[in-house]
DNA sequence: ACTTGTCTACGAAGTTAGTCGTAGAACGAG
DNA sequence: CTCGTTCTACGACTAACTTCGTAGACAAGT
């Protein structure tokens, strides 16, 4: 009965999966305070969310002492990568150009930034003229 | 009972709205044969999509003819926008910069592409450096 | 040993999205 | 006029997500 390939995470799950990626390997307790920072949780609520992401493999988790600790099963960037994949299809019809142009124009980035993004269009550049990797 | 404002669109919804988006104001039978190029739909699912998107103002329709006439009730940018504005908090926590790096990183980017995002750099460089608007 | 508090496990209820069946109106042949 | 087709409307069913209540294990303090 144990399926590996960890699924798309929900929305609350995602959140719960920000947490734990923010502080490391974390308790139920933990989780749910940090949460409630935001939003009004249930503490069993929080318990029974990171149950089933451990059925779906989502989170690991360590039973040694009696309050079991749960620690993301993917990493950040996997799954972002894997979210924005979707996201660029559905939304953007696979135009990550248009993305590109829309999160840049609407959101404040500071020079620094554009300059971090300046030198990775550089970077691609260059690689696009040698044989794709 | 008829209240304003459109929220945000499911999954399916947006799949609807890509079409009205792309072909303009169509039939429930266009759309849904639309839809069914990619995934079998029924009929009467399709409609009933279309009645659910008209009730939440995401759609408007024309009752002249017997075939009701859909059309977006929303831009396609407006709601990428907004899609795009929800998905940077919930998946990069906010950090367009982040959303840029892995769009452009992971997805083939044509040298022109690249251009046009260049430019746009350059323009966000000149606006920073004048009053917000 | 008893009480109090914290933990896991489990099940049930509420919500929303998506699916479709069926009924009845409208239309167009023949 | 009557039959078959196409349409809208409506209601019901399923599945997934989220929430929480309750029960029982376990530990600690008095």
């Amino acid at each position: 009965m144990e399926n590996n390939a960890p699924p798309k995470p929900t929305e609350t799950e995602l959140e719960i999966l920000q947490i734990l990626w923010q502080h490391g390997p974390s308790t139920v307790r933990f989780v749910n305070e940090a949460q409630n920072k935001t939003k009004e949780t249930g503490y069993t609520t929080t318990l029974k969310l990171l149950q089933i992401m451990f059925e779906k493999n989502l989170v690991l988790r360590d039973e040694e002492s009696r309050s079991h600790v749960y620690r993301a099963a993917v990493t950040e960037e996997e799954t972002q990568q894997r979210l924005l994949d979707r996201f660029l299809d559905t939304t953007f019809r696979g135009s990550a150009m248009k993305l590109v142009m829309q999160a840049l124009g609407n959101h404040r980035t500071t020079p620094a930034e554009l300059d971090q993004i300046r030198h990775l269009l550089k970077k691609l550049e260059n690689d696009s003229s040698n044989a794709d990797l």
